[in-house]
RNA sequence: GUGGGUGUAGCUCAGUAGGUAGAGCACCGGGUUGUGGCCUCGGCGGUCGAGGGUUCAAAUCCCUUCACUCACCCCA
């Protein structure tokens, strides 16, 4: 048997339903926050991640699905959007026209590593981006914009969690600091943070292992280093929020993996996932256009892990399924040549209709009518076809009534809509 | 890439003094004449992950391998 490429999955039919009702919903509010959606390849060229997330990164050093095409060229199955979606605003000159705007992109990315709860080699992401406005306010909306999504979906036991990693201007001094205290735990440290104390020393704040979290507890904190800018544009992110009622944690420790972040960086974490714990992740990354070739514009972004946020929604219990309106158990060729005709005209009129094509007994018609969870049930034989009435069933209360063969579609449709 | 756990019917799982497999759910059908959900009876369905070894005999012991899963790592 063929099977499933590792960390790759099927979305199921008895899934695909809250998949829908997710995307819809998550679509319809980009478009009120005044989101345009931009559909980017899958593939681009491997320059452009290795520039935009950085060579150092895990992500560039041995995650990518990277092959050379016929051509010779380097393309690389995209491990995150924000890249093509700046390649894209540069390429198109959108800066240009619009230099302030709102994008949003969906689809899945690819990165390849060992799988696990909530983490799978290819996963499907909701993006949103602003570029354009250095105003805190904008981080404030997107994180606003995140909020709601998460409020309509009614996802219970998510945190927002905000940080500040400074600027190219401040930054650089935080790390100066961090490193001699560092140098004073290496008893406490593991093996995995000694090795990265002097190449990435901010992301020891992201280390798992206990002694290292504890060791972690009294290291100084970037909020205390921000430049007068950085310190006075996240307070505005935060009374922003405050004004809004967006209930945050302020967590120091909140690191991004990627190079390209700067000033605000935000997480939606939620604790029944386990160890993939981030629902949802973002921030501002105002060097990034201008590093990958064109103007000087900031941005502000993040991107929602719709695998991890299925997950939860599934966990709800909360069923999305759409079960058919109205079954036709017909008996004998003569009535079944009558039903097929019906099912589709109550197609037409916008009315979930199913039958039976093998002649099976009334008694397992009615079963499958059952499972299928219909409303109401039409029985129609020769019997009926002869008196010209058929009998409709109401599934719920076993109320049985007869409908005149001639008009009959349009009668049921009216009862069903009134329903 | 590293470690732990698990791999028996579509699903959830039983099954050790080694003797060629079971349950529940699901599916199909019956329980009198053309009527569902409950009950009841029956049926369908398994190369016991794969390959090799030990043995008269292995799902059960040994080796190898693959897959799934959780965690590390990394991140959405």
């Amino acid at each position: 048997m063929i099977r499933l490429v590792r960390g790759f999955k099927d979305i199921l039919p008895s899934d695909t339903a809250l998949w829908q009702h997710v995307e819809v919903l998550v679509r319809e509010l980009l478009e009120d926050f005044g989101f345009s959606e931009l559909r980017i390849p899958i593939l681009e060229q491997t320059e452009l991640f290795a520039r935009s997330i950085g060579t150092g990164t895990d992500i560039v050093e041995k995650e990518m699905y990277t092959f050379i095409d016929r051509s010779g060229d380097s393309l690389t199955l995209r491990p995150e959007a924000t890249a093509s979606v700046v390649r894209a605003y540069i390429e198109h000159g959108i800066y240009a026209k619009t230099p302030e705007c709102k994008l949003y992109t969906t689809g899945p990315m690819f990165r390849r590593e060992r799988p696990q709860k909530g983490r799978y080699r290819q996963f499907y992401q909701i993006n949103a981006e602003v570029f354009g406005l250095h105003d805190p306010r904008a981080d404030a909306e997107l994180i606003l914009l995140l909020m709601t999504i998460v409020g309509r979906l009614e996802l219970s036991g998510a945190g927002l969690h905000i940080n500040s990693l400074g600027c190219p201007e401040c930054r650089p001094q935080f790390r100066e600091a961090l490193k001699p205290f560092l140098r004073g735990q290496t008893e406490e440290l593991c093996s995995n943070c000694l090795r990265r104390r002097d190449k990435n020393p901010m992301r020891i704040f992201d280390c798992k292992v206990p002694t290292c979290k504890k060791a972690m507890l009294d290291a100084p904190s970037i909020l205390d280093y921000l430049c007068e800018t950085c310190r006075a544009h996240f307070e505005t992110v935060k009374s922003s929020l405050d004004r809004f009622q967006i209930p945050y944690q302020i967590n120091h420790r909140l690191v991004r993996g990627l190079d390209y972040y700067t000033r605000t960086t935000f997480e939606v974490l939620a604790e029944a996932l386990g160890a993939q714990d981030a629902v949802a992740g973002g921030g501002r990354y105002d060097g990034l256009v201008k590093a990958l070739g064109g103007p000087d514009q900031p941005g502000v972004g993040f991107a929602i892990g719709v695998d991890r946020l299925i997950e939860l929604l599934a966990a709800q219990a909360q069923s999305f399924e759409r079960r058919p309106h109205l079954f036709i158990a017909a008996l004998g060729l003569r009535a079944q040549d009558t039903a097929f005709q019906w099912v589709q005209e109550f197609r037409m009129q916008k009315v979930r209709a199913e039958m039976d094509f093998e002649n099976r007994s009334l008694k397992s018609q009615m079963r499958r009518a059952d499972k299928l969870g219909v409303s109401y049930t039409l029985i129609v034989g020769d019997r009926e076809l002869d008196d010209g009435a058929v009998v409709l069933r109401n599934m719920t209360t076993k109320e049985q009534e007869n409908v005149p063969v001639q008009d009959l579609v349009r009668l049921v449709v009216n009862r069903i809509r009134t329903e």
